[in-house]
DNA sequence: AAAACGTGGAG
DNA sequence: TCTCCAAGTTT
């Protein structure tokens, strides 16, 4: 998702990560952190929903599914509603996986929907209907990469796992390695620090991986970091060093005239249609979209509807080829009718 | 291993 | 306005 891409260095001219850390850090024990850090956890953490203590594992699984390269605000009121609705892996199983895409709402990355649908099935097949509790057994379900079968492991079922996301390793990064943001891929070295600072105990280590997490999420983060607010500022190496820049830039994802964007807009009319919709409906016809945005924002045809999108390079073709690709993930079927989300 | 895969709020 | 980016996974 990033890329290295070289960049004028920050006004620190102390911006060497391998240095040893300035006069002005202070070197913390391992257990002074994991106190200072949990202490912290323990009075500034979030209420959400899934934190709960009554929440369930499935609950939790859906959490993180649905929190994979989404911010908080957005998934609270979907997660509800899902949770509401299909209170068990049995009750989505039990729907057609357009439902579940259809009940994705604009959250994005629909086909984690789909793979939400798809691991309920499994579950009811493989595991009578239960989230299963190990490492393993979760990692083998659709859409429940590393992250997440640690991350439900841990925060369902209380066992000791090596948890790490963006938030953890950009902790991590500033607090040991004196840099602004961690390298643009997971490291073996990251995931071995990682593994070194998990405190033995079960009940600690859950509590130091929410604890971390949450630091990233609302203290340590990407963008203006509240250090007034750290615990453990007079550990932190990156502050010590001054704050130096990032090395690299993280690239950003294009959109404007990608297949995901006329991906998007597709989804978008299948999920408000009811009905089947009919090829040259999506492909030509005028359609009241709906769309946020800048989704169909693009030169050419008349705004506001899919035949606007024939204004991109390669209009027609890349329509037929973001349908395909939508057909062949899933996230689309051909009928008598026309196009629908899956039955 | 790089690239694809959505969305909308914030700076 | 426009870029950044938010609890990643899959191929």
């Amino acid at each position: 998702m990033t890329q290295e891409h070289p960049r004028t260095p920050g006004s620190g001219a102390s911006a060497d990560p391998a240095r040893p850390a300035p006069r002005g850090r202070r070197e913390l024990p391992v257990r002074d952190l994991h106190a200072r850090i949990t202490d912290w956890f323990a009075d500034a953490a979030r209420d959400l929903p899934w934190r709960e203590p009554g929440c369930s594992p499935w609950g939790i699984l859906v959490s993180e599914v649905m929190l994979q390269q989404t911010p908080v605000v957005r998934v609270l009121p979907v997660w509800r509603e899902w949770l509401e609705r299909w209170p068990s892996p049995a009750h989505l199983a039990a729907e057609p996986a357009g439902a579940a895409v259809r009940h994705w709402g604009r959250l994005g990355y629909p086909r984690r929907a789909l793979r939400l649908h798809a691991a309920a099935s499994a579950m009811v097949a493989r595991h009578d209907g239960e989230v299963p509790r190990t490492y393993e057994e979760l990692l083998a379900l659709p859409g429940v990469g590393t992250y997440t079968a640690a991350a439900v492991a841990a925060f369902a079922f209380g066992r000791r796992e090596t948890v790490v996301d963006t938030n953890i390793r950009r902790v991590h990064a500033r607090l040991f390695g004196g840099t602004a943001l961690p390298a643009p891929a997971l490291t073996a070295a990251e995931t071995r620090r990682a593994v070194d600072l998990l405190p033995e105990d079960d009940a600690l280590s859950v509590r130091w991986n929410a604890a971390v997490m949450e630091l990233g999420a609302v203290v340590c983060t990407a963008r203006s970091p509240l250090c007034d607010a750290c615990p453990v500022l007079d550990a932190c190496a990156w502050v010590a060093a001054g704050r130096p820049a990032p090395d690299y830039v993280p690239k950003g994802q294009a959109w404007a005239g990608t297949d995901r964007q006329v991906r998007g807009a597709i989804v978008a009319v299948l999920r408000d249609a009811h009905a089947p919709v009919p090829r040259s409906v999506l492909l030509e016809a005028p359609v009241d979209l709906a769309l946020g945005t800048g989704a169909v924002e693009v030169a050419g045809g008349a705004p506001g509807t899919l035949s606007a999108l024939h204004g991109l390079r390669a209009p027609l073709e890349q329509l037929e080829r973001a349908l395909a690709g939508l057909m062949a993930d899933g996230l689309a079927e051909e009928t008598d009718g026309g196009i629908r989300l899956p039955a």
